[in-house]
DNA sequence: TAAGGACGCCAC
DNA sequence: AAACGTGGCGTCCTTA
């Protein structure tokens, strides 16, 4: 069952908690029945039609937005099975429409678009997320006016009819609510929060950077550091977060890099003989400080206040944020949380996390979606790269060690030309002749302008005017090097674009099924306590009592290989994790 | 003085 | 050693 909630008018976020909204059932593509309700009455409706419905987990919800709606149903402590968030969905039906060879129509009844990608959750951190009503997030600030029932009626009919006319309608069905049920799970992560130990995270300061200073103030041990740097280098009162000065400071002291940057400093550093150690020592310092101010600045006291409320750090995720698919995360850096930091996630007193990274997804993906059987049976029961060092030395390839097959292999993915991926990709190619066949075929038609699209049917935007304008100029030989500068990199992108985003829809069903079976694996059916609470493009971190901690493995590994078989049927490829239980994220490699 | 680019580093 | 994909973000620094 279908049903389509929304106000019953249009109009702008002006219209207060008590506007009239309504919900239209839909069967067969034919609207029936409708009830209306205040909106500040929503949960109450929604909680009342699961409570009447024989199948709640059926229903599929159809909203314009799942961050305009959703959070104030999980405040209000009311979650739903499954949804279809129009706004996303309408993206990349958008996309899909572009290439001729989706054969997709579309044309959208009611425009979704924002203007900027909203983030799951929506609640700026510093108010009070009670006090925030359903339309004042920061959705769609280009101020069109907030569509209305009939509207998202129409829309959902123009969507699910776009799909079910197009040759990739089974795909395209399973994109969009993967889509949308990674909202939902977005949302709800934002709303549980990643437990978070504000004094753990303390200690580690102080033991990096001394105690918190003054506003305006260097921590203790960073001062200490840049005067230390400024006497090694013969430069006072060098003020080393500057680059600028920094580079004066180094070139004058006879170290001679092209930039302050931590590679440029070290490979000098080694690049000497006998004087390394020396060269090292100059070098030290600089090295440490630049850690040091990193951690300061991104992960530092000021980062606590702003991102650490009650225990828990609150990671607003924006779902289909990059145009891979990959999902995006807006505000504390929350894809980024340092290795460093990494022992301030704590399980509650009585509960774990569950750490579960998917291992090599990209190549396996890559595997899966080329049907390369060498491939696949290189990742059988093992590490994928210490497969493919296995075949290399059986046939005295230069792929002879899992750092080497590991470099080629990214370097595939990537686009690599130059260096040691650069050499071993000939290599790869005699070994796995199907997989790198897809990636060099994505290459060859970014590089000509064309558009490719995801196992699933995401379809890569096309290049701009500006790009072919300059790709055709070759009148010159500078026009004509940056010509081909600018094919090469548009091959890189739709070559990494395959892969990456095939695994960013693996993910997807990865997480939606880790979700469904949390939601009726508990007594008589029920929801299990423990519930996902981090998602870094590969990897989900959960939390939840120890009692379940086992189940919960079992429902993260039995999750992949669902994933997999989801999307590639009975392929070969395995999709094994690495799966750990722990009372520290740290504890997690 | 605000905006935006450059830089540099973090994550996968 | 760099070059080889997708991002976020804080700071410095130049420009309007």
């Amino acid at each position: 069952m279908v049903i389509v909630i929304g106000p019953q008018d249009p109009g702008s976020s002006a219209q207060g908690n008590d506007a009239v909204w309504r919900a239209v059932t839909v069967e067969n593509g034919v609207a029936g029945s409708t009830r209306s309700f205040a909106q500040n009455q929503l949960s109450d409706f929604v909680s009342a039609v699961h409570r009447t419905s024989h199948h709640p987990d059926r229903i599929r919800w159809v909203w314009s937005s799942t961050n305009a709606v959703y959070p104030s149903l999980l405040r209000a402590g009311v979650s739903v099975s499954r949804c279809w968030d129009l706004a996303l969905n309408q993206t990349i039906l958008r996309n899909a429409a572009t290439l001729p060879s989706n054969q997709v129509q579309y044309s959208p009844a009611v425009d979704l678009r924002t203007s900027e990608p909203a983030p799951a959750g929506h609640i700026p951190p510093r108010h009070d997320p009670q006090q925030v009503s359903l339309f004042d997030a920061p959705t769609r600030p280009g101020s069109r006016a907030e569509p209305g029932i009939d509207q998202l009626v129409e829309e959902f009919a123009a969507q699910k009819g776009a799909v079910d006319d197009s040759p990739g309608r089974q795909r395209l069905t399973l994109l969009l609510a993967a889509e949308s049920q990674g909202a939902l799970i977005a949302a709800e992560m934002y709303h549980e929060g990643l437990p978070w130990n504000a004094d753990i995270h303390q200690r580690i300061l102080h033991e990096l950077l001394g105690p918190r200073p003054d506003e305006g103030e260097r921590p203790a041990l960073m001062q200490e550091l840049a005067e230390e740097i400024g006497r090694t280098l013969g430069t006072s009162r060098l003020n080393p977060d500057s680059p600028q000065d920094l580079l004066r400071a180094l070139h004058s002291a006879g170290i001679e890099v092209s930039s302050t940057r931590k590679w440029d400093l070290m490979a000098w550093a080694d690049r000497g003989g006998s004087s390394s150690d020396q060269r090292r020592a100059m070098i030290g310092p600089v090295l440490r400080y630049k850690q040091l101010y990193r951690l300061w600045t991104a992960n530092g006291w000021h980062w606590l206040d702003e991102w650490v409320r009650d225990g828990r750090f609150h990671a607003a995720y924006v779902v289909g944020g990059v145009v891979t698919g990959r999902w995006a995360a807006h505000g504390g850096g929350a894809m980024q949380i340092p290795q460093t930091v990494r022992d301030a996630v704590r399980a509650d007193p009585g509960n774990v996390l569950t750490v579960a990274d998917a291992s090599q997804v990209e190549p396996r993906i890559l595997a899966a979606m080329s049907s390369d059987r060498a491939l696949a049976v290189a990742g059988q029961g093992k590490d994928l790269y210490v497969g493919i060092a296995e075949i290399g030395q059986r046939t005295g390839s230069a792929l002879k060690d899992r750092p080497a097959a590991k470099v080629a292999l990214l370097g595939a993915m990537y686009g690599a030309t130059s260096g040691e991926a650069g050499s071993l990709a000939p290599h790869l190619k005699r070994l796995f002749p199907e997989a790198i066949g897809v990636v060099e075929n994505a290459a060859d038609r970014g590089e000509r302008g064309g558009q490719v699209t995801t196992w699933l049917g995401r379809t890569s935007p096309p290049p701009d005017q500006r790009w072919f304008d300059t790709v055709k100029d070759v009148s010159t030989a500078s026009a004509e090097a940056r010509s081909n500068t600018m094919a090469r990199s548009q091959g890189r992108f739709t070559r990494n674009f395959v892969v990456q985003g095939t695994a960013a829809e693996w993910a997807l069903c990865w997480m939606g099924e880790i979700r469904r079976r949390l939601r009726s694996g508990g007594e008589n059916g029920g929801p299990m306590s423990t519930s996902l609470v981090f998602f870094v493009h590969d990897e989900v971190v959960l939390h939840g009592p120890e009692s379940e901690a086992q189940v919960v493995a079992d429902i993260v590994r039995e999750s992949a290989a669902s994933a997999g078989r989801l999307l590639f049927g009975d392929s070969p490829v395995d999709f094994p994790l690495t799966v750990e239980t722990v009372d520290s994220y740290a504890e997690a490699k």
